[in-house]
DNA sequence: CTATAACTCTCAA
DNA sequence: CTAACGTTGAGAGTTATAG
């Protein structure tokens, strides 16, 4: 078995300029929401040493010297983007694994081993062509390695053209490549795991294969042994192609500006409520506990600071906004206190279940729920857009809504949007 | 003591 | 002019609790 990483470049950057040419060659950046951290950069604005995550109003001073151009994240853009991109790989094999919004896996089962570097190029170029956004495609015996494989062809490292696969190099060829390739680098590697591997001498991706992978597993976890042997090239994680329904679904969000009343909260938490509620049955589950918390800014000392988190559990198993609602909103009352700067809340649907697949009540009634009407909330919102049906707890005004001051046109979904040509 | 629940930590995009 | 720092989900391992 082999396998294909194929994987955006600067993938929302990409896709802003892919509707507007003029930001080609120039520095940008994509923003998180609440236009708060840099979450995507161009290659000029990597050059200028700014790190994924950075505060934008940190920047602000480098920004303006160097004519940094900012974009707020527009995801329907990208999410439709991200469709028309998967939809061209999943022409290249019968299996595919979706694994985010710009990169997926494709098994590469029974296809020559020798073609796969043609593939790789067919791929980049069909993907520039028809969807106007750059690829690199990494190829290898097991997940891991095509992931490292990616990162290669990105970085230039090996390979050639944006295509990069270790099963056309030598072991005397991987060795050297994995000496010069630091651990961090490694699928599932992270900060922590880094500094700690560091302090036993495991600093490149060679020192980490070549490592006792029982002792990792004792030292470390059961996860680091199984990539270690993914790294020698034994394959433990297999293709995923359809994925599993979400065993929780969160909805939270910062506000523009910090709010400080019961009846804002509310607001907020309702919102967040029908937004995770639409997502809970659109998977067809039902939700038997409701989490919700609110939150000081922990990063402004100045204020006193306040975090809280309550569980509500439902007496039956639901996806009703209207009874999903009632219970956040009790909960809210209850972790609730006046006096501090509310900086952010959110909304768990948590213990989900399968629809019909519930315990029922053996005391009180059983009331069916509203199925129908929240069918109608649901298709309405579908067409004409996200809260045309709500309840009136979410408030009309929302002046708590997050700041998306660089918003970019919906070109690809929104007619209003379309680019005139007069 | 064991089984499970609850919580913490880490990682990823 | 000032203040301003994301969201969502999973899994493993550890600790608390119930019986």
């Amino acid at each position: 078995m082999s396998f294909a990483l194929v994987d955006g470049n600067n993938f929302y950057v990409s896709c802003e300029r892919m509707f507007n040419p003029m930001l080609e060659g120039k520095p940008i950046v994509v923003l998180s929401n609440n236009d708060g951290c840099v979450v995507a950069r161009s290659a000029e604005v990597k050059a200028l040493g700014v790190k994924m995550g950075e505060p934008w109003f940190k920047l602000k001073a480098l920004a303006k010297r160097h004519g940094i151009l900012a974009y707020s994240s527009n995801y329907t853009l990208y999410a439709d983007m991200s469709n028309r991109m998967m939809r061209v790989l999943s022409t290249y094999s019968p299996q595919q694994e979706i694994y985010s919004i710009d990169e997926c896996f494709l098994g590469l089962d029974g296809f020559s081993p020798a073609e796969f570097p043609v593939m790789g190029q067919r791929m980049r170029q069909h993907v520039k062509q028809w969807v106007g956004l750059p690829v690199c495609v990494g190829i290898a015996p097991t997940k891991t390695l095509a992931k490292l494989a990616n990162h290669c062809a990105k970085k230039d490292l090996a390979g050639a053209e944006g295509v990069c696969d270790f099963g056309q190099m030598s072991a005397a060829e991987l060795d050297s490549l994995f000496g010069r390739i630091k651990v961090g680098e490694v699928w599932g590697v992270g900060r922590r795991l880094t500094e700690r591997l560091a302090g036993l001498g495991i600093v490149t991706v060679r020192d980490l294969r070549d490592a006792d992978a029982g002792m990792l597993r004792r030292e470390f976890s059961v996860v680091l042994e199984r990539t270690v042997l993914e790294l020698r090239g034994f394959s433990c994680l297999e293709l995923e192609e359809l994925a599993p329904a979400k065993k929780q679904i969160m909805s939270s969000r910062s506000f523009s500006a910090c709010i400080h009343t019961l009846p804002e909260l509310e607001e907020a938490v309702s919102t967040y409520l029908a937004r995770a509620a639409e997502k809970l049955r659109r998977q067809g589950s039902v939700a038997e506990a409701v989490q919700v918390f609110i939150r000081t800014n922990p990063f402004n000392q100045n204020h006193p600071q306040y975090q809280q988190a309550i569980t509500v559990p439902l007496t039956q198993a639901t996806s009703d906004t209207v009874r999903l609602t009632r219970a956040a909103l009790w909960g809210l009352k209850r972790i609730y206190r006046p006096g501090f700067a509310y900086q952010k809340a959110g909304v768990m649907l948590m213990d989900l279940h399968p629809d019909g697949q519930t315990q029922g009540v053996l005391f009180g009634t059983t009331s069916p729920g509203r199925p129908a009407l929240m069918q109608v909330m649901d298709r309405a919102n579908a067409r004409w857009g996200r809260g045309t049906l709500r309840l009136a707890v979410e408030g009309a005004k929302k002046p708590w809504q997050m700041k998306r001051d660089h918003m970019s046109p919906a070109y690809t979904t929104r007619w209003e949007d379309l680019p005139r040509v007069n």
